[in-house]
DNA sequence: CCTGCAGTGTAACTTATGTAACATTGGAAG
DNA sequence: CTTCCAATGTTACATAAGTTACACTGCAGG
């Protein structure tokens, strides 16, 4: 029961014990594919360390981020996809060094009546989504640019616990489905309001740029 | 039985039946607000008759489409909102008269291991919802705003199986979270290049409209 | 028959964002 | 130390979309 450590307040023992059974251990280098665009899915991922990046590409290639994934969240859209064994629709990287346990879709449903912490634990996985595909949905259609980068730097911020920020403006630009040198302007003008500082690779955040006490 | 007609298909007698016994009976008039963004949920609905419109709302009260559900179709996320009792991260309205039928959430888990045709088909309106909000990021996110109002106008197609959609263009703005403005322009450059016709609260496609076999 | 108003047409303008092109720089690989 | 390339800075321009303002037109209600 070594891995599931951080799961232990979430499940009850006997689901745990059943997890460490039938449930797959995996374990991605930072970059590496976790999930990709039109694979069959087979099991539900829960991750147990790290972060997972999931986005959406279009037809032309293009991707735009939609939500991240980190310790001890699923992604609910591969169960609903895998009970029917479909293909994916998202594509998934590992933000960083990433360990995550499959649960074959056979336990999915057995666990879901036998063990109530499951069920609940399902449902909230599915509820968490969902809000944030609205958020998603919400930031693209009613936010600025602007606006949606400083969102993006702060939830980076967020989930590192540093404030600074290791990405290129490439990598940022496509996350946000945009150009290069659209973001690079917007950075700068962050960098000229005092907000941020610009290196190679790495955005340093500024006092005044403090994640909101949420 | 008689409401349930078009289920037959879908669950087994027995199922249906609990569902006439414990199901709440709903009509809604044209307009009629189905769900508040806000409000408590306590049932999953099952659209029997009719269409209701979904929306997200922002800070600002600007609201952008999600997706229609028709018959026999179900707001999933309702479902996994009401497990834990939370409040409406959207807005429903009647599109036109709606009958549907709502399950409360104590039979919603009990039907889960009881039913291996309802979690089938819990699991598949999960999918489809998710699939129909990845939809509309891909939409928002990577399609200019013509594109957009062409697509929009072909759902409404089919959703109505008309070729004159009833709609003032302030209402299209809105559902596109655009400005009215913008849509009678674009809505005009589809009339010149004869695609459409305009009149007042309707827009009659015209041939190299139809709806592609999809 | 008037009146008012929602719905629509349209022009003029601003702004955000996309695109192309090119210069500069820092660091990794040899 | 060179060489090379990814990353960044910057300009100039094109275009989509938002905004404001105002005119016009049917239709509903008195």
């Amino acid at each position: 029961m070594t891995h599931l450590e951080q799961l232990k307040g979430v499940f009850e023992p006997e689901l745990l014990q059943e997890m460490e059974q039938f449930g797959i251990y995996q374990s991605f280098k930072e970059g590496e594919l976790v999930m990709d665009y039109g694979k069959y899915i087979r099991m539900m991922p829960i991750v147990l360390k790290g972060t997972v990046k999931v986005h959406r590409l279009d037809e032309n290639n293009n991707e735009i981020l939609l939500y991240y994934l980190s310790s001890s969240e699923s992604c609910s859209m591969a169960y609903s996809c895998c009970v029917e064994a479909k293909k994916s629709e998202v594509k998934a990287v590992a933000e960083d060094d990433v360990e995550l346990i499959g649960i074959p879709h056979v336990k999915l449903d057995e666990w879901l009546c036998k063990y109530p912490s499951w069920k609940n634990y399902v449902m909230r996985s599915f509820n968490v989504r969902f809000i944030e595909l609205l958020k998603s949905i919400e930031s693209i259609a009613f936010h600025k640019l602007d606006e949606r980068l400083i969102s993006y730097l702060k939830e980076k911020q967020r989930l590192s616990g540093s404030s600074v920020i290791k990405a290129s403006h490439n990598t940022i630009a496509d996350e946000l489905a945009t150009s290069r040198v659209v973001i690079s302007r917007l950075l700068k003008q962050l960098e000229n309001s005092k907000k941020i500082i610009l290196y190679r690779n790495e955005i340093k955040l500024l006092s005044g740029f403090e994640t909101p006490l949420k």
